[in-house]
DNA sequence: ATATGATGGTTACAATTCGTAACTGAGAGA
DNA sequence: TCTCTCAGTTACGAATTGTAACCATCATAT
């Protein structure tokens, strides 16, 4: 019933990256500040979706939103000191990517899958 | 539709790591060979999804399954060179959960939790 | 004053994935 | 034959995700 091989923060860092579009989301602002529409539109997420990994990101201390009153509203989003401590954790994921994964040419029409 | 901001192999890898279970079944296959009962108990994973993840993983050349055919059989899996080379991103994500998340005491009696 | 457009989301609902629990198959021993 | 262990599979309800349509606010255009 309890798991006690596995420290319960590391679980708890692992729950959080393995949260479908959460490593995506906190790599794509590791480079700067970044509107909801340009996220989705970088990331491939839907709205829906964006909007409730922000608001958990948020939630968890590691993305902020700043709302600059202007016209139309913007409002960016940035990471905390606790998420950009994560830079160096998809650097070594990127790393390994680039060393163990096929580079693969984008296939302009649609073709078997080779993974699911 | 298409977002280019993104590297693919990067994606990929983060497709692979951000299954759920997958960071954690490679973690706990870092230290050594596990057989597939003791996975389900140290991890807290059901016997279904650590079946299709392992059978997953084998197939991106991840895991290695290997079969010792004593009786009752024994069956270890283990980690390839590829798998084993994902070590510096666990410990990067060990490192920021240290740094990052509080220690909380285990809860014995059920308390409302924090999210969600 | 009303219509239109942009941004930043919500809501509704179908499709996919997950978790739980019961079951299967192979081989050995009682 | 019956039971036991290991290593999974299968069935099915519950939770999460993806898609698409809709909403609220503010500003400018008509």
């Amino acid at each position: 019933m309890v798991q006690p091989e596995l420290c319960p923060r590391f679980e708890q860092a692992v729950g959080m990256l393995s949260r479908r579009w959460n490593a995506l989301i906190i790599f794509s602002l590791l480079g700067e500040s970044q509107r909801f529409c340009t996220m989705t539109e970088s990331i491939g997420i839907s709205n829906r979706l964006l909007s409730e990994r922000l608001k958990e990101l948020e939630k968890d201390g590691i993305v902020e939103r700043n709302v600059f009153p202007e016209t139309p509203v913007r409002i960016e989003y940035s990471l905390t000191e606790k998420g950009r401590a994560l830079a160096p954790v998809m650097q070594e994921i990127e790393k390994w990517s680039q060393e163990w994964l096929p580079v693969q040419e984008a296939a302009e029409d649609e073709q078997e899958p080779s993974v699911r």
